[in-house]
Parts: structure tokens; sequence; C-alpha cells
RNA sequence: GCCUCAGUAGCUCAGUGGAUAGAGCACUGGCUUCCGGAGCCAGGUGUCGGGGGUUCGAAUCCCUCCUGGGGCACCA
């Protein structure tokens, strides 16, 4: 199902087209019309034609049957377009009778593998870990409604050398009472009483070293061991994933480890293509372009000059894998944006190798950091890192609160704070550019008022009420729109915009670009709701419309915010 | 030193080379025969970090400088 930008834009470039092959109208959103060409001043200054006429040749060469009531030249050469409501009214049922409201497939489906989270084995998530987790859960969620196949992977640290020690701990500890306390989610303790042992005992230091490099070497008992800490890990993130409800599953973890049996391959191949070069006893390969700071080639260490492999080995042959094996057309690394370089650099050599062919895109999708109210690093009051789980729960706490004298019995008060916890953490995360950083606010995250998720969860809600009201779950699509208050029809331009903002957002992999889409649709809605009473509408036939965009402002709220990993309660 | 990201209203942030740079919060005033007032309406704010340049047109592109964050060889 075409779009009505794509609708109209099929109308314009004929008559641009008949001036210069290719000419871009330039059609963007407007506020003065329902949309505007900014094209016609550039084509008239490459023509050497003055704009006002080349816009009365370009108006004169539109079709603008049934879809386009007025064109109108405005200024130094601008076309200001308005819709007939007719176009609208026929897009707004194609959106209502399609299961997601009328956003496009995608022209080519693709396989896309999002590499999101990785979180460290015996280690606890922390504040660090939420911008990964929601901003690649979201990107998931959005590229698998415009049809692509998606390939999570969660890229756990899963290696290296502190588990020799760990593992030498869970020895000391013993089997089962190391299960027992790691199962609660303690990672964090188990985690430091190792080292505190490493740093204190010369001999557990020597018993640790020895473990690693059993590790590395297979042994069974030593990677029987290993596998208890991994699964207890991996149990721990499914717990967190589950109350902060993304879709990662366990079947998505692809450790750092899964990737040992081809470093060697890695190695070899890229020597064979006569990339590596020797530096320091490092394989190295020198992508051109990258210096150190004294200026000279800066190398990407594939193996480390003692031998072991570094995680651009790893990285490299991660990239393989999704290429090779997966099928990947598009490889989406969501991680902070100190490894800008480091990623690439990985790009670079995987091109280098051929590993990454000309049409296959990986990107770094980069985000900033969460900054405390001090505006530096979110740490805890006493200065350590805040876990995520904390962290939940105390926006839990704070939802029911919040949510406190609104007449709801203990089961739903719970199912709704977490709802509106996890709804608030989400947009105030997800609604800020990912490039920047951001400070973490509870007041303002959990407000009821402005750009939040609790917000937009409470226009759904309100909306929804209308139809407990009528004690009815949803009204049919019968065709009995009509846009005849102004209010009515500024909600219509913008519900048939959802697949404009959705292009947006995919367009730099930005989740802010739909909550922006979604606050303003909430403001257009509450805009309607003032101006157009529903219940109490003085005909019969405009209270069956208005219920028709009550359920259209809806569903598109809920896909909205599910596309952002968003529940949308009935009530709160 | 080099690379990179950021700098927009008092605060938090939007802003696809286009028209008068917009929201929210906060502040002030108003609105309640009304479907959820956790709402709505109205009020006013800007050297878009500074300076050059390209362009018919620049917050947006280029150069330069300032400020802040990050990165720059064997941790991941």
């Amino acid at each position: 199902m075409p779009t009505l930008t794509q609708r109209l834009l099929e109308r314009l470039t004929p008559a641009f087209d008949a001036l210069e092959p290719g000419a871009d109208p330039v059609l963007r959103g407007s506020d003065r019309a329902d949309y505007q060409v900014n094209g016609v001043m550039p084509l008239a200054k490459r023509l050497g034609r003055n704009p006002r006429e080349v816009a009365e040749d370009i108006v004169a060469g539109i079709d603008v049957g049934g879809l386009v009531a007025a064109v109108e030249i405005a200024g130094p050469g601008f076309l200001n377009i308005t819709l007939t409501d007719e176009a609208l009214l026929e897009q707004l049922d194609a959106m209502a009778s399609d299961e997601v409201l009328g956003i496009p497939a995608a022209t080519t489906e693709e396989v896309c593998v999002v590499d999101y989270s990785a979180p460290n084995v015996a280690k606890e998530m922390h504040v660090g870990h939420l911008r990964s987790t929601v901003i690649g859960d979201s990107l998931c969620r959005t590229l698998e409604v415009l049809g692509h196949t998606v390939v999570r992977r969660n890229h756990v640290g899963d290696w290296g050398t502190p588990f020799g020690m760990l593992i030498e701990h869970l020895i000391d500890q013993g089997e089962e009472e190391a299960v027992a306390g790691l199962s609660v989610g303690d990672l964090n303790g188990f985690y430091s009483e190792a080292r505190t042992k490493f740093d204190a005992d010369e001999s557990f230091q020597d018993r640790s070293r020895a473990r690693v490099v059993s590790l590395q070497g297979g042994d069974a008992e030593t990677l029987r061991l290993w596998r208890i800490l991994v699964a207890e890990s991996v149990r721990y993130f499914d717990a967190v994933y589950t109350d902060l409800g993304v879709l990662l599953t366990p079947q998505d973890v692809v450790g750092e480890s899964s990737y040992n049996p081809m470093l060697e391959a890695v190695v070899d191949d890229l020597d064979a293509a006569g990339l590596v070069e020797d530096s320091g006893g490092a394989a190295c390969v020198f992508p051109p372009g990258f210096t150190n700071r004294e200026g000279d080639p800066l190398p990407l260490i594939i193996r480390k000059s003692d031998e072991g492999f570094g995680y651009a080995a790893t990285d490299l042959a991660a990239v393989r894998n999704r290429v090779d094996i997966l099928g990947a057309t598009r490889i989406l690394y969501v991680v902070g944006a100190p490894q800008a370089q480091h990623f690439e650099m990985v790009f670079a050599v995987a091109r280098m190798a051929g590993w990454l062919p000309e049409g296959i895109e990986a990107v770094h999708v980069a985000f900033g950091n969460v900054l405390g109210p001090d505006r530096k690093m979110f740490k805890t009051r006493a200065g350590g890192t805040v876990k995520l789980q904390d962290l939940l729960a105390e926006g839990i706490d704070r939802a029911a609160d919040a949510l406190a004298g609104r007449n709801h019995d203990p089961e739903t008060l719970d199912l709704v704070a977490r709802q509106v916890a996890m709804g608030a953490i989400k947009f105030a995360d997800l609604s800020t550019d990912r490039a920047r950083d951001y400070v973490f606010d509870w007041d303002r995250m959990l407000a009821f008022e402005g750009a939040t998720g609790p917000y937009l969860q409470y226009a759904h809600a309100r909306i929804r009420s209308i139809f407990r009201k009528l004690d009815v779950d949803h009204v049919p699509t019968s065709g009995a729109l009509r846009l005849d208050h102004p209010a009515e029809r500024a909600l219509a331009r913008h519900l048939v915009a959802l697949p404009d903002a959705i292009e947006s957002m995919m367009e730099s992999y930005s989740p802010s670009k739909l909550c922006t889409y979604l606050y303003d649709l909430a403001q257009h809605f509450t805009g309607f709701y003032e101006s157009c009473s529903v219940l109490n509408a003085p005909d019969e036939a405009t209270r069956a419309s208005r219920l028709e965009l009550c359920e259209l402002t809806a569903s598109t709220l809920r896909l909205g915010l599910d596309l952002l990993g968003i529940e949308a309660p009935e009530r709160m």
C-alpha cells in the first residue's frame, strides 16, 4: 500500500521531469499546508529561469485528479499543497484495514543482524547497558514491521583472562553454593570476591593463570565449570530483559567465545590476502587513513604478540559469520560512541578482505552516555555503578507512588506501575537523539505532562476509556469517516504520516524521530478531543466518524509505542 | 598533536538547504452544564558557541577558532 507521500510524489515527478529529467521536487511536510515543495527554486536556478514562472509550469503539469485540492505558489517559488479530504479519507480507510496501519513493506526484504545489549558474563548489568538494549530492541521491532528478517545477536563478554580467577573461585566455593549465590543474581558479589582473593593471594593468582591456560586449551572439566558461569549469567540477563520488556532471549546470546574456532582462519586468510604485517610480534592490518598519536599508521591488531586474539579478531570473525552463514545484508552494531574508531577499522579491514562485499551495509549505531544530575556519568550516591535491576525497581516504586490513589486493585497497580515505569525509562532514552548524552531525571521522565512515556500512555488510556464507556472493544471500519472540523482534519493529516515517521527513523536509525511523531500525534489528539465531543456528538454519523478517528489514533499510538518497546495500558 | 561527537529560549530538548527557528518544563493569567483537569487556551523570550565562506536562501554544507566529551597498538 503506497503512502500518501508516495502517491503525491508520483504526481509531482512527471511535472518536474518535463522540465529537467530526474529533478527532485523536494517534497516536505509543512505547517502552511499539507505539504510544501521546495524543489522549484533550485530547478529554476539551474534552468536560468524565473522561479515563479517555473512554478507555474510545474503547477500546470501536475495531475491533481482526486488527490490534490489546491496548489498555491507562495513566496519566491514554494508550492503549498493541500490534499483533498477524499484522499485523506481513502488513506485512513486503508490504514484502518491494514494490520500495520499502512506502513509499507520494504522494497527489498533484507536479513538484518542487530548486535545489541552485550553485557558481560559474571557481571551484573548496569545503566551503561540500558541504551544499547533499548535502542537495539526498538530497531529490531521496527525492522520486523518493515518486513525484514531480523537476527538478534547478544554479543556477551564470555571470554578472557578474568575467567581463570572466576572458575577458581567457583571451585573454592563449591559448585552448589556458588550456583545458589549466582542464581539469585548476585553476580557482582561473586566477581568481587574472586577479585579480592586474586589481589591478596599469590597462590590463587597462580591457579587462576593456570586455569586460563586450561580454558583456552579446551580442557573439558574447565569448560564445564565455565559453562556454569555462563549459564547462570544468561539466566540472570534473561530476568533483566523480562523486567525491561525487551525481546532478547537466551537463544540470541552468541558470546565472544563462539567465534574462537574461527580466529585462526581470520589471521590466515588475511595473511593469504597479503594484508597482514608483523609489528612488534603482533599480526596487524593497517587500513589506510588511520593514524596514531605520532601520525604513524594505526594497526588493527588481529593477533597479539603473546599469540592471543584481541576483540578485533572476534569482531572480524563475527562479520564473516554474519555475512557468510547468516546471510546478512545489513549489520547494525548498537554500541557506545567510544567504539567508533574500532568499528571503522574493523569495517575497513573487512572490506579490504572482501568479507563485507559491496552492497552489504555495516553500521555502527553509536550512542551517548546516560548522565547523572551533575551532568557526569550516572553513578550511585556512593559513586558506584548503577545496577540496571535497581534502576528498574526504583522506577516501578516511583511509578506506583505516582499512581497511588487511582483506585487500582493491588494487582493492577503493580502491572500498570511496571508498564508506566518501563515506558518512562525507555521513552526518555529513545526520545533524545542517540548521538547525544542525556541527563537521567526521574521527575521529568515520570511526569504525565510533556513529552514523556506516561503522557503517551495516558493519551492511549483516555481513548480506550471512551470505548469502555460504550462497552465495546473496537469499532469496525465502516467507511463512516468524515472530516468536518479542523481538528478532525489535522488529526487525520497526522495519522496518515506514520509511514513517513518510520522512514525518517530508519534512515538514521534514530528512534527519537518516532518519539517526536507520537508526541505530536498525542497533541493533535488532545486538540481533537477538546473541541470534538465523541460520545456526545451532535448526531449519529458524526459520532461514528469520531469513534473511528479514536480507534485509529489508539491503534497508531499502540503500534508506535510497541515499536519503541513500550506497552500501552488500557487504563492507568 | 591528530581524529571524532556535541554546543539552539532560564532548564530539558526538537528542527530533512527553505518562508516569521519550534516544543515541553518552569513562570503568569484564564477555562470546569465536558467522553479521564494527569487536560486545554493565552501570554515571551533566542549574538542557533564566535568568525569567515558557498548559495537566490544556512541552525543545517565548507573552512577556521573557542568550549566540553570521547578515541588515538596488543583490555574488551
